[in-house]
DNA sequence: AATTCGTCCTGC
DNA sequence: TCAGGCAGGACGAATT
């Protein structure tokens, strides 16, 4: 080999040159073994040579810039360090005392790139700051050597490592994702909106079946030029014929008796799929059968993904069966069941909950212990509980959860409590929530000068009780987040160790990187699907089983708590 | 004319 | 389906 064994690099840093790519190879103490520098147009092979020889972990600003030409290039990495991603975690983290002078360096509190990409307009404009994070090599070593010393720093080193090598290989796994895509059926894409909306129109106008029932509306309303499309309008039409609601929203709607209603709700309904998923949005984002959304790791504040472009966080429930897979080709769609009570339990080391949970539908382990009649009512319950609840049917049984789970409750009212008086509150790995704006302790404070007023002490109250919900959520939530991407990445590595069958199906149209094993084309925060050759199809859903169960592991040890999946094997991601 | 705000609906 | 957390996107209306 080039590159003797004693000189093995564990860390690749990698910075850009005007021609080119500097590259500082370390060892696993981080000392210095090599620099070297790379014309551009030979960055993915040396890349190549390096992953398969070494396995280094390759530290770079962010992986989007970096990792998407190599993969369109054709070259996979098993691991990096993310340092726009792990910078953000650890600037905030509680668990960062000494931050090696991590905090001061503004210049990594960088924009999320999908922002900056999106917007053509950053890409001329000087006045808008940086689009990202500083890219040079000296710049670059320097934030990984402090980002390094945090971690090691740090009395939680054990859990920071472990958060920041996840959210690394979910800034892989964005990328690709998008690669890959998710296999989409446009003609089944097509075939639903025609059945449902009736045909597509020839020269623009509104599809037959929400024409005939815009007219079933008017005839109703007694208003032949009433606009079902502007809320505003649309009201008033409503009130002349009688229809006293104060909004147009479909519960509010629901509840009234008038002809006009049922095809206006319909209406309503057809009108929603057409602007959110129709057409339209088919010849946007699917091109040769893959729909290619952009994932946005740690875009949440509570580190889960958010997506920009295409709705990705919203794909309907009815359009679920237009997701198929390549012939020969088949998908493994797996869910967690109840996955933020089940964090929830471990994280508080509730043993009665974790007991309710265990093996089975966790509400209706709730309705065992008989602290509740119905499996609805365990549900809004523990929901109410995880976001906080106060009023209604979930704030009323609230209260029972405290006595029968109270290890578990008194995280969550810890949490709120901690928000409500302006505190920061930290996941199980160690991201921390943000602490409250400005605006927020200016209220605070006023609010308890003496001569407050008393809309001024009312505001502060609720926004205190605001940030107090928003905590309480962000522990459960953020920590669901973690376990999620735990999971993602021991999937990861378990679908490339699979091999593929040399006779079986075709390759698949996701190109060539993914042509060879079975590949990850979905996630949202408590789901996976992967497209998989058929021949692998029970070998991957027994993987995504063993990945669950090593995700809780590796989180929460030996705790008794298990993460069930409903897991289908399917030509379609259809939902039963 | 361009940008921001508010409403509504989808997902977890 | 209301309450109670986190999102994205479309659209019309209001604002500049």
């Amino acid at each position: 080999m080039e590159a003797p064994e004693a000189l093995a690099p564990a860390w690749i840093v990698l910075g850009r040159t005007a021609g080119g790519v500097e590259a500082l190879e370390l060892d696993a103490d981080a000392r210095e073994l090599r620099r070297t520098t790379v014309p551009r147009t030979e960055l993915a092979a040396w890349v190549a040579v390096r992953e398969t020889v070494h396995r280094p972990r390759w530290v770079w600003s962010d992986a989007p810039s970096w990792y998407g030409p190599l993969l369109d290039a054709g070259v996979r990495v098993a691991r990096c360090h993310d340092l726009r991603l792990c910078h953000a975690i650890l600037r905030d983290s509680v668990f960062v005392a000494d931050d090696a002078g991590l905090r001061r360096v503004v210049e990594w509190d960088a924009t999320p790139l999908a922002e900056a990409v999106d917007d053509d307009s950053a890409l001329f404009s000087f006045d808008e700051g940086p689009v990202g994070p500083p890219d040079d090599l000296a710049g670059v070593a320097a934030e990984f050597e402090r980002q390094r010393l945090a971690i090691a720093r740090s009395s939680e080193a054990g859990r920071l490592r472990l958060l920041t090598a996840a959210e690394s290989a979910g800034a892989l796994i964005a990328v690709e994702l998008r690669a890959a895509g998710l296999p989409w059926d446009a003609a089944t894409h097509d075939a639903i909106l025609v059945e449902t909306l009736g045909e597509r129109p020839a020269g623009g106008g509104q599809p037959a079946r929400m024409e005939e029932l815009a007219r079933q509306v008017r005839l109703a309303l007694g208003d032949s030029g009433a606009s079902l499309d502007s809320q505003p309008k649309l009201l008033r039409s409503l009130h002349r014929a009688g229809i006293l609601v104060e909004s147009t929203s479909r519960w509010e709607l629901a509840e009234q008796r008038h002809p006009a209603i049922p095809p206006l709700l319909e209406y309503k309904k057809l009108s929603r799929l057409l602007t959110a998923n129709g057409w339209t949005w088919l010849d946007e984002w699917v091109r040769d059968g893959r729909f290619r959304p952009v994932y946005v790791p740690g875009g949440v504040v509570t580190g889960r993904w958010a997506s920009s472009g295409g709705g990705a966080l919203q794909l309907p429930r009815m359009l679920r069966t237009a997701v198929r897979a390549d012939p020969g080709w088949l998908l493994v769609v797996a869910d967690v069941a109840q996955l933020e009570p089940r964090v929830l339990a471990a994280m508080s080391s509730d043993a009665a909950l974790a007991d309710a949970a265990r093996g089975r539908d966790l509400y209706s382990g709730i309705v065992e212990s008989g602290i509740v009649e119905t499996r609805q009512e365990a549900k809004i319950a523990i929901l109410g509980a995880m976001y906080g609840a106060t009023t209604g049917d979930s704030g009323r049984l609230v209260p029972r959860l405290r006595r029968t789970f109270p290890r578990a409750m008194s995280l969550v009212d810890e949490a709120a409590r901690v928000g409500e008086d302006g505190g920061v509150v930290t996941t199980w790995l160690g991201r921390s929530s943000p602490p409250p704006s400005e605006g927020w302790r200016t209220a605070q404070s006023q609010a308890t000068e003496a001569d407050a007023s008393a809309a001024d002490q009312t505001r502060a109250r609720r926004w205190a009780r605001d940030r107090g919900r928003f905590t309480r959520n962000f522990v459960v939530q953020g920590t669901a987040a973690e376990w999620a991407l735990s999971w993602l990445a021991d999937l990861r590595g378990r679908l490339d160790r699979m091999t593929f069958p040399s006779d079986g199906a075709e390759a698949p149209r996701s190109g060539p990187v993914f042509a060879r094993h079975p590949h990850l084309a979905f996630f949202l925060h408590d789901e996976v699907i992967v497209h998989t050759p058929a021949a692998l199809a029970e070998e991957v859903a027994v993987a995504v089983q063993e990945s669950a169960a090593t995700a809780g592991r590796l989180l929460f040890g030996d705790f008794p708590v298990d993460f069930p999946l409903d897991v289908r094997i399917s030509r379609t991601a259809d939902k039963s």
